[in-house]
DNA sequence: AACTTCTACAACCATTTGGTTGTACGTTAG
DNA sequence: CTAACGTACAACCAAATGGTTGTAGAAGTT
């Protein structure tokens, strides 16, 4: 069984940050992980209108970071756990492309054991 | 001895954010992680003028991911190492905001037991 | 059916962003 | 000194962002 951990892309990683680039949204973030507010309660939230904060839900729902979930006529909006997860595996990614190893995973455990000071980035170019 | 981690405020985290989530100054972070790389060179490996990677380079400055060193008539370019762990940091206060505790650190073991379900988010309203 | 609530989306506006060119200045090389 | 190089910064522009209001539809409520 292959880990697969699904290289992100550029656009992907752009809109993950750009969506965590906002005071406001990441606010949102911490709200919804229970899943439980539709986003009028949310709006209720802010000293905005209830259309700008559908507009910063839409931009962390195309970032993977939130999903709607209609519950009769409310949309429920839920924080997904792993986001974050993505998140770091970015800051990983990004990481490791100088600490030696490109292909190092995302997982927590550094295991950092000689250091390995690697002086030839190879393929670095454009 | 404390710790003292120093809390990131709103601002700070908007700015490392949106400095990250940008193709152009990702790959910038990347480059320059050895610290020997002039704004002119560095503006060499890409398809835009010098004053544009100049203001990425500004961009990445503000958000403290990037410092710049006089040599001679150039300026050399160095990423901050600790710049990424602020980062990682920021999106583990977020994360702690909904994992029980909202004082855990920025340290990496997870140390998740008793998975803490925490059913009163007490001061989380606006 | 009539009404209210929640959502979706379009149109609009001000500001920011990401790019451009041009100019000025400090530093090194001839 | 003069020329070339590297940088800084201002002015400008198109497009994206973050906000607004208004309109319309879908889903409950009475």
């Amino acid at each position: 069984m292959v880990v697969e951990v699904d290289e992100l892309n550029d656009e992907t990683v752009d809109r993950l940050f750009h969506a965590l680039a906002d005071t406001t949204r990441r606010d949102i973030l911490r709200r919804c992980v229970r899943g439980e507010l539709s986003v009028s309660r949310l709006a209720e939230a802010y000293p905005m209108s209830f259309a700008a904060v559908q507009k910063h839900v839409a931009v962390l729902e195309r970032a993977g970071l939130v999903a709607k979930q209609r519950s009769g006529r409310e949309q429920l909006v839920r924080t997904d756990p792993d986001a974050v997860g993505r998140a770091r595996q970015a800051l990983d990614e990004l990481e490791s492309a100088w600490r030696g190893r490109v292909d190092r995973m995302a997982c927590l455990l550094a295991e950092d054991p000689g250091s390995e000071e690697n002086d030839t980035p190879e393929g670095t170019e454009r």
